[in-house]
DNA sequence: ACGCTTAGAAGTCGGCCATCATCTTTCTGG
DNA sequence: CCAGAAAGATGATGGCCGACTTCTAAGCGT
């Protein structure tokens, strides 16, 4: 194949990134190749830096990609009524743990921020979608009054829900994956409903 | 050098199970490799598999040595009364997001359990340690009588405090890690001083 | 003391990130 | 409209580091 338009290039782009996406959530940053990307892109790997100057900047888009599409989806709850539900739910379900990949970058990606090197761009992506997704959450199940208690809650759903999922995908496909999933998810939407 | 008698290997190999432990929650299975940990034990690569099959059982050796300490440790802090209050306060410190090295495997290795395949000797190890983290935990927080429960808040509680730690090491020595680390410890206490 | 076993050291093979020469095709200025 | 220049893709290549195997020599039982 000889040379692509600025069309086809910007495509063959964003092929690379949302692949980059997904398999960085799946099997993490050392687990996946550049041949692997450019493969699942369809192309070869020769042309892969005349996209990027590096496989860590390719990391750093992928993140901002990963938490993008995640937040949009946090959005689009908002206006659902018994959001916090559905919320916990879909989080804490066996799909959501099964499939990292289109899941939640905070737990699939908080390993792969502590490992990373302070300036990592995957790391600046990922504080930077940690403290939006913080800030979506407030607003979400926070009213405007007490919106510092809002903020709290928020800090401590999110750790909670990060947690189990973590510990959920640990142990795979066990009856204690099941346990925790099922434990804290009714245990999570019991506290919503006590305060609601 | 040529062999080293029976008592020094031994004590080469708990070197290397040793080393590997930190080091494994420090970078993860891939951030170190047979020369690091060799290395560590002041030794040569070669002799690697005289002590070991392969990496991978190292690392779940390393894994269940790992448990074992931080179990100890915990079944120490049980005589103390407020064990809860300690516990709360040593998991969400600074020094413990900071050492991962001596810390809670539970949260440090959660990402390399779900990541490895599953007859990986990790994998089993993690499980296992993450069973005995709740039995501990449980009979630590919970009354003989009402041992479900007791159950129930043991694995809500560790999702959080490991949800909390992985979000506060995945943000690094920043505003916002230290904003997690003092909102679910201030939460988490008052919560248990609220049923106690 | 002797040979057999075993711990350790050097070597091997493969994979990965990054680069380069080359080719093909698309943009662009006259 | 067209030729030169540049961009996109390819396959080969380099250098490096990884896990694992093969050689060597020092302990240990008899």
């Amino acid at each position: 194949m000889g040379r692509a338009s600025r069309a086809e290039a910007a495509q063959h782009r964003e092929q690379i990134v949302t692949a980059t996406a997904q398999l960085l959530r799946e099997r993490g940053s050392a687990g996946i190749s550049v041949q692997d990307v450019m493969g699942a892109a369809g192309l070869s790997h020769g042309g892969f830096y005349k996209h990027f100057a590096s496989k860590d900047e390719l990391l750093g888009i992928a993140t901002e990609v990963a938490f993008g599409s995640m937040l949009a989806d946090l959005a689009n709850l908002a206006g659902n009524d018994d959001a916090w539900g559905q919320l916990v739910d879909d989080y804490l379900s066996a799909r959501h743990r099964d499939e990292p990949g289109t899941g939640c970058p905070n737990t699939a990606l908080a390993g792969e921020s502590a490992h990373a090197s302070g300036e990592a761009p995957l790391r600046t992506a990922y504080a930077d979608g940690l403290a939006k997704t913080l800030e979506s959450l407030t607003t979400l199940e926070g009213l405007p009054a007490d919106r510092e208690a809002a903020r709290r809650r928020a800090v401590v759903d999110l750790s909670t829900l990060v947690g189990a999922l973590s510990l959920a995908r640990a142990t795979g496909k066990t009856p204690l994956s099941m346990e925790i999933l099922e434990t804290v998810r009714s245990e999570l939407t019991a506290r919503r409903h006590r305060s609601a």
